[in-house]
DNA sequence: ATCACTAATGGACGATCGTCCATTAATTGT
DNA sequence: ACAATTAATGGACGATCGTCCATTAGTGAT
């Protein structure tokens, strides 16, 4: 922890010039992330890579130690990114009712900020060559632990309101994550004939089978 | 048209030896597939293709035109097969419930033969890469025409039943194809956690959501 | 101003990429 | 038996891959 550390945020971006190792890798990540969406995985190079950051070549083994590295801390960062963005969009006050949180999952998931050409590309190139690089697989799964639990914690309280088989809350949360993770791919496959609201609807009238007299529009 | 054409099955597989260049072609597909699955499309290369299927070098610019035109002659067959099996897997009698030929496609998509490890690698792998390669793209759709018109037909026969909402067919089917998607992406993920038979059941209870009276088991 | 230190450069390296074609081998037709 | 035809071979080719490191340049401390 140095001093520079502790400066407000403005006077802390100041090296900004010939030396900064941190931003420099941050604008490999960006580049890297760029590319993949651009011209797909099987043609991004370390030579598209540093060439779109406007870095010399030896960056990439400097900082990361290879491009399989800079791959997986790209892939981190990204789905960071998204589970970030994830929290802000979600973030309701106290006294929001679990259908509200749940609307506000499923809404956020296929907004314009997480639901997007670069993001669906990039996301879908790393899920491709997931099985074959062990470091990618883990930031590749729509299963995440805080997203899981929020929309678990609120079909919970769905169900306790009504009288439902057992599992009811588990099989509604997995089965959200399943349609949204479908309508994610309807968006790769067919942008132009893809519809945000029909998509929200689509899901609604799902989760409002589970739980009726919910989710109506 | 030779007169080999004309004779029996049997007669007609006979060259088998030096020279058969369809079945050539079809070693050179399977190995591609089989490569993608096993080492990743991005290490999939013309060498390792051709090692494995133990021919010589230039059979894929002789055969192919190029490595960009066997993968997508890969991808085409790939899609293919699947749709065959699909069909060969939900050919019930013409007396079949709308709801056992919901269920038929459910259980085919989510079988042993459909959906195991080295389809769901070669499926992901080849959407990961569709965004860049348009010639594969077109393969790496899970709205297929029949598969959509089939699940379409029950349901509206469903939906006649019952009084519904506008769109209520088109809504079931869709989401029904994007619950399946969604599970296919589970399996790649963790398919020691995976189970099939919770798999149909989650995607019943929401199709009972819509269809009150239906899929219950 | 000088020094020590580290960020950054960019070219060299061997390996591998995908394409192409001169050659060889197998088959067919006469 | 002998062309004619076509399948198949495998090495050569230039381009590009990812890695690495000797060198240069910028920074902060004295």
């Amino acid at each position: 922890m140095t001093i520079k550390d502790k400066l407000p945020e403005e006077l802390r971006e100041k090296p900004a010039s010939k030396r900064d190792p941190a931003a420099k890798k941050q604008a490999l990540i960006k580049a890297t992330l760029d590319t993949i969406a651009e011209i797909g995985i099987t043609d991004t190079s370390v030579s598209r890579i540093i060439e779109r950051a406007g870095l010399s070549r030896g960056m990439i083994h400097l900082h990361f130690g290879g491009k399989d590295n800079l791959l997986t801390v790209a892939a981190q960062q990204f789905s960071e990114q998204y589970y970030a963005e994830m929290d802000r969009m979600t973030d309701l006050g106290p006294n929001a009712s679990p259908e509200d949180r749940v609307l506000a999952v499923i809404e956020a998931d296929l907004s314009e900020s997480l639901l997007n050409p670069r993001s669906t590309k990039i996301w879908h190139a790393f899920r491709g060559i997931s099985s074959s690089h062990p470091g990618i697989a883990r930031y590749s799964s729509t299963q995440d632990e805080r997203l899981v639990s929020t929309l678990r914690q609120a079909f919970d309280e769905l169900e306790k309101v009504g009288c439902y088989p057992p599992n009811h809350a588990e099989d509604a949360t997995s089965g959200t994550l399943a349609l949204l993770e479908g309508m994610w791919v309807n968006y790769l496959t067919d942008m132009a004939g893809f519809s945000r609201e029909r998509s929200v609807d689509l899901i609604c009238r799902f989760l409002s089978g589970l739980f009726p007299g919910s989710f109506l529009r």
